[in-house]
DNA sequence: AAGTCCATTGCATACGATTGCAATTACACG
DNA sequence: CGTGTAATTGCAATCGTATGCAATGGACTT
């Protein structure tokens, strides 16, 4: 029965009620008799009719549909996130509506543009930095925003990050604990704020037990330059005796350079830290020590926080931290008598 | 300025025509004259006009949406290629909308028919099966399906793979030339076109030499499964020369298995093969010898593919198979003589 | 200068649903 | 059995754009 578009208006006719009645039917919150009801279903089951979500949200201007802003997927984290952001709002009746975004900052201008275009309810932006500008520009169209492990100062915008402070603050800890003195650090992009924030936590625990970090590189978040930054590092006259990276796929890099181009032996020759617990860290060949990001939490706030903002407009943009635990493993030397 | 939705018709006041004519003036291959375009596009800078798809969608019945199914993200070589998918067909004025299937069957009923109320105007449907049913459905409701990485006998589908039987051969082949004479085969999940035809390409190619495989055992594309099955083989009172593994993925997990837990060298003890060439097959810790699969012409192929069949309906759908080199790394002992 | 033809433009309708309003019905209660 | 109240239901307008049709005007031909 290849009839085309079956309308609520065919279903109308032949239940033998007015068209209003069969939308009420499938409109929740909408007042419908038991009667009436039973037969509009009867009718659109032997029709096959489905309420056409695009009319829907014509008329409601809603369109159940996030539009999901994201830069790079062959960092593990961020097809992990997308995949349980998906699921996540599948479940509340809302889609996902993928933008690339090909580097972080450019570009963005039109693409959110297009997404607005979209009618979009909701734009979560993972791994990408949102100007203020274009923050307001959305917040005018009255779209909510929410930033994925990634903070901006002054927007207005939600934040949903790990507790990136104390994550750096906890590394700080455990490499000194493990006797390490000379620390160096392969940042993440400095431009993110989780990068800085990594960067300012490691400084801080490691001023705590008066010590600074030897050496800091900005590593991008790209895989060649921070094994561009390894290389630099051990080629030093005192190399460090930890470094910590700042994520796990720049870490992996850092692993390869290490071991595999320069002959050394981790921890043996150096300790190396990550931050993401991306489920690779957890393999044989990489046996990644690492700061847990906690997706399922963070996925949960998110999109908690974007549907609430979506239901109540205007409520104030709320930061969201979420601390994770660091995961020991065997890519660092660990302090005598820590559990294993 | 946060004075809500600006439509063609106040567009069409400011610049003193009607309201067809903004619409004209936005919509390609309609005549409008250079005059009143100009007018036009001087009124809808001003108002930050942009023409809304949703209505857009609703007359047209196409919403430049493609729906993009997929299954697990947490093998590389599907992120990188949504990637990809994402980023080409945005560049043609599609979107994708990504629906997961929990697992590559159940549910999937019910998801393609969100897909087909979205009105989308095509689906990909990377490494996951549409039974005939659906596809008919999906035929009937005038909408292109293009199968991604998967192939699909009887439906009349478009399929995009890579040359998979070729490339189970061209892995006998080299294994057969280095030495190996016991070779064992993790396959693809059996119940995937992809599986099986990988592992029919090994057994003609050893079957070519007067040989066949010791062992098939399935994997299911997944990692503790394919850790079994490896672990299983090693244990053998005989155990293989070199194993294939029915993509990178699981051979990841295999070498892991075989490296740490038994302590065993590769490719000193085993050989290992698989297939894909994701990234992290060039990473040192892995550094596996794999088919390469073709991602960027898959990609651009899907595309074209299925572009072709949303211009022009009933087109037949057409099997597209690209080859891919085997790519030699370290994880499998050489033929001697061969290039480096 | 008259007639042809084509490009441009406005009017009005359609796409498929939701929803305010008013009319109708059903129901309960005194 | 009358009346008040609440629940249903239909009518008609609406969302923002595309497009068939007819009218207009200008350019060109002979």
């Amino acid at each position: 029965m290849a009839q085309g578009k079956i309308t609520s208006l065919d279903v109308a006719r032949l239940a033998g009620v007015s068209q209003s009645a069969v939308s009420r039917v499938f409109t929740k919150g909408a007042s419908a008799s038991p009667a009436t009801a039973a037969k509009v279903k009867k009718a659109a089951l032997e029709l096959g009719y489905r309420p056409n979500p695009i009319a829907r949200a014509m008329i409601t201007g809603k369109s159940r549909i996030i539009g999901l802003l994201v830069a790079y997927l062959d960092n593990q984290f961020y097809p992990i996130a997308l995949e349980r952001l998906s699921a996540a709002l599948q479940e509340r009746g809302y889609h996902i509506l993928v933008f690339m975004a090909k580097n972080s900052t450019d570009g963005i201008e039109e693409i959110v543009q297009e997404l607005l275009d979209y009618q979009v309810d909701g734009i979560i932006a993972a791994s990408v930095s949102v100007n203020g500008a274009l923050a307001e520009r959305c917040a005018d169209a009255g779209i909510p925003v929410v930033l994925f492990n990634r903070g901006q100062d002054g927007s207005g915008l939600s934040t949903i990050t790990s507790a990136n402070v104390e994550g750096g603050r906890k590394v700080a800890d455990f490499l000194v604990a493990g006797g390490h003195r000379r620390i160096a650090h392969i940042a993440g992009w400095s431009g993110s704020s989780t990068g800085r924030d990594r960067q300012r936590g490691l400084t801080e625990g490691l001023a705590a037990h008066g010590l600074e970090p030897t050496h800091i590189i900005d590593g991008m978040y790209n895989r060649d330059t921070a094994a561009g930054a390894a290389r630099q590092l051990m080629a030093l006259p005192d190399p460090p005796h930890a470094i910590f990276v700042g994520n796990d796929h720049m870490a992996f890099a850092v692993m390869d350079v290490i071991r595999s181009d320069m002959g050394l032996s981790i921890p043996g020759d150096v300790s190396i830290v990550g931050y993401d617990d991306v489920p690779l860290a957890a393999w044989a060949a990489y046996d990644l020590t690492t700061v847990r990001q906690p997706v399922n939490r963070m996925v949960e706030a998110t999109v908690e926080t974007l549907l609430g903002e979506i239901d109540s407009a205007d409520r104030p943009g709320q930061k969201t931290a979420i601390e994770g635990p660091l995961i020991l493993r065997g890519s660092a030397r660990k302090p005598i008598g820590s559990m294993p």
